[in-house]
DNA sequence: ACCTGTTATGCAAAGGTTTGCACAAATATT
DNA sequence: AATATTTGTGCAAACCTTTGCATAACAGGT
């Protein structure tokens, strides 16, 4: 039915090897033969079989997601999205394709890891969602099948990861503030299990004890990512007698949460409270006062990730490492010195 | 160097033939030789190659997204996610994977598609972005290859599309203000070019006019989904004599914009100026007030598309057609019946 | 005219499945 | 007991490429 090599070998009057090497550009082919195999491709809209190809070359340029459950924290709407983009981006650029499975339960999803790699279908995969002792990361290290993990760097030191430095990143909010003038400044993370709420954690304490700062336990909140959960918190906030001059959320969202909930309480942001949030989702610029945030770069997250994966899938002088995206500040309407008192 | 599947038939003295038929539980295989054959498959970890089983059998288990450039309308973060999530666990659920490419342009984007279509790398196809006019739509359409379509149904009548009736979802809400006294009724669209704003504002009038109120041409706003726009927008309907008592606009961002400029001017909501959103993301939950929206059922429209495009693919007694996702008015704060004036 | 060295092309095997058809064995029918 | 039917298995072709090796054609040097 459909036209192969063979068809557009017979036309041009040469053998199908012929018309492979024009395809694969083989240097030994002559112009002349080389010209007339294009036109026949041409008049007879000859296209390779890719599974034909795939299956003698053991190669798909394809590269396999297996997308995070629904409920997965990684399942944050924006981060999800950008980070896609940044892969699905790369990879397009990079002649590959991306193929996208999940298992509705952790089994399911293993199994279908299991499926692209041993089915040969893909060269390479990205991890997005990953627990700790994560049966797929035994099992892609075992098989010694590229891939690549984004997130949670620092549990595994002998596979390639992309991640940003969430301590980093902490620890420069945290100074900012403190060069402002904030002493007294709170923490709301979401649930500690979570690695970035602990790194994130990690981050403003070393700040703040280097500024020669006590971390005081009733300044530190652990939320979840609704805005039942900032309320709650702002509410504790709102009591304090020694209420901090700032907080640190550890997401846009809770940011988002904790302003409204104050302002609910009678206190301003950010005359009485300045309040910085993360990820830079649009949320933070949307809404009155614009949150300062830190932009995680997620979107190149993506492009980085893809690119390590091809590296490691051609080979040639690939090590593994840690990658690690910048972040970035972003400064807003949010935060200011806290008031002389 | 892999386990194939003539390893397994060796091992477990039989021929290749039955091994295969073994793996699709053909009905002619004995208990006896079916039990003793995934033994061996166990024992030896046999994976079927999918390359070589989908160049025989001309099927691919793999369904196709071309995905949306980032300039383009649907790639709303939140959109796209819940659309994105809606395809892939329903595909996963039906034994299909998912597999995305994009091009940087649209000729790109064109070659991207004849590659995953001639390449018989997928079985059949989803368009998530189209333009009026799409090439790849008269491509899939003469090469009669499955695909479906998401949104713009109305354009073609011949090819299955899945979409919303965002006709009767702006009918509905605004009749249900017209219901709670509303007469001066605002409509803020995005660009008028999108088939939504055009949709949404058809059902806006439809049911003005049933309800016999005139439309008036300085109550109807063109916007873009930046705050910016917003603001502009909201400064316009402040200055109005006869002010509007309710206003729809087109997307939650829009509606959150216009409350918080209103609010700059003095103007609460709902008591001044009742607003609904469109669309059900997050942000309408979250804000404050909590803004009356439309859910618009992206998860369901990603599953109805798959489900869709795997009959079509499957070919049993399919046959083309548009399906409408039903919408769900949601409402919330933002909305309340007119001061008495 | 002969040999050497390039350069351009073809042959055939390999890659791992599926499946129509033929066949052998086992069971049922008379 | 002989034949018909059912049941279970194997053979071999087909799917479409790529690629190592062999070979043909041709040029240049003597």
């Amino acid at each position: 039915m459909a036209v192969t090599i063979v068809h557009v070998a017979a036309k041009a009057g040469v053998s199908p090897s012929t018309v492979s090497r024009v395809i694969s550009n083989d240097s030994r082919i002559s112009q002349k033969t080389s010209r007339k195999v294009r036109k026949v491709m041409e008049e007879l809209g000859y296209h390779p079989n890719t599974l034909a190809k795939s299956l003698v070359t053991k190669t798909t340029n394809n590269i396999g997601i297996v997308l995070p459950r629904p409920a997965d924290e990684l399942f944050q709407n924006q981060f999800f999205s950008e980070i896609i983009r940044g892969i699905v981006t790369k990879a397009a650029s990079c002649g590959y394709d991306v193929l996208m499975t999940t298992g509705a339960s952790p089994m399911e999803e293993v199994k279908a890891v299991e499926r692209l790699v041993q089915g040969r279908n893909v060269d390479g995969i990205v991890l997005l969602s990953s627990h700790k002792d994560d049966t797929n990361i035994s099992f892609l290290r075992e098989k010694k099948f590229p891939f690549v993990l984004v997130g949670r760097s620092e549990d595994y030191s002998d596979i390639t990861s992309v991640d940003n430095d969430n301590i980093a990143a902490a620890y420069s909010i945290t100074r900012h503030l403190i060069q402002l003038g904030h002493r007294r400044i709170g923490f709301v993370s979401g649930p500690m299990e979570l690695t970035v709420s602990k790194d994130r954690f990690d981050g403003y304490t070393k700040a703040l004890l280097e500024a020669g700062i006590a971390i005081q336990d009733h300044y530190v909140f652990e939320g979840t990512f609704t805005p039942e959960s900032a309320a709650h918190i702002a509410d504790q906030l709102v009591k304090l007698e020694d209420r901090p001059t700032a907080v640190i959320t550890i997401d846009d969202v809770l940011a988002f949460g904790i302003i409204r909930s104050l302002w609910n309480n009678g206190l301003r942001v950010p005359e009485d409270c300045s309040v910085v949030g993360f990820n830079n989702t649009s949320l933070a610029e949307m809404c009155l006062p614009q949150i300062s945030t830190v932009d995680i770069g997620t979107y190149q997250m993506g492009q980085s990730t893809v690119q390590a994966l091809i590296q490691h899938i051609k080979g040639d002088g690939f090590e593994q490492a840690r990658i690690i995206i910048a972040h970035q500040l972003i400064w807003r309407d949010s935060v200011r010195p806290p008031e002389q008192s």
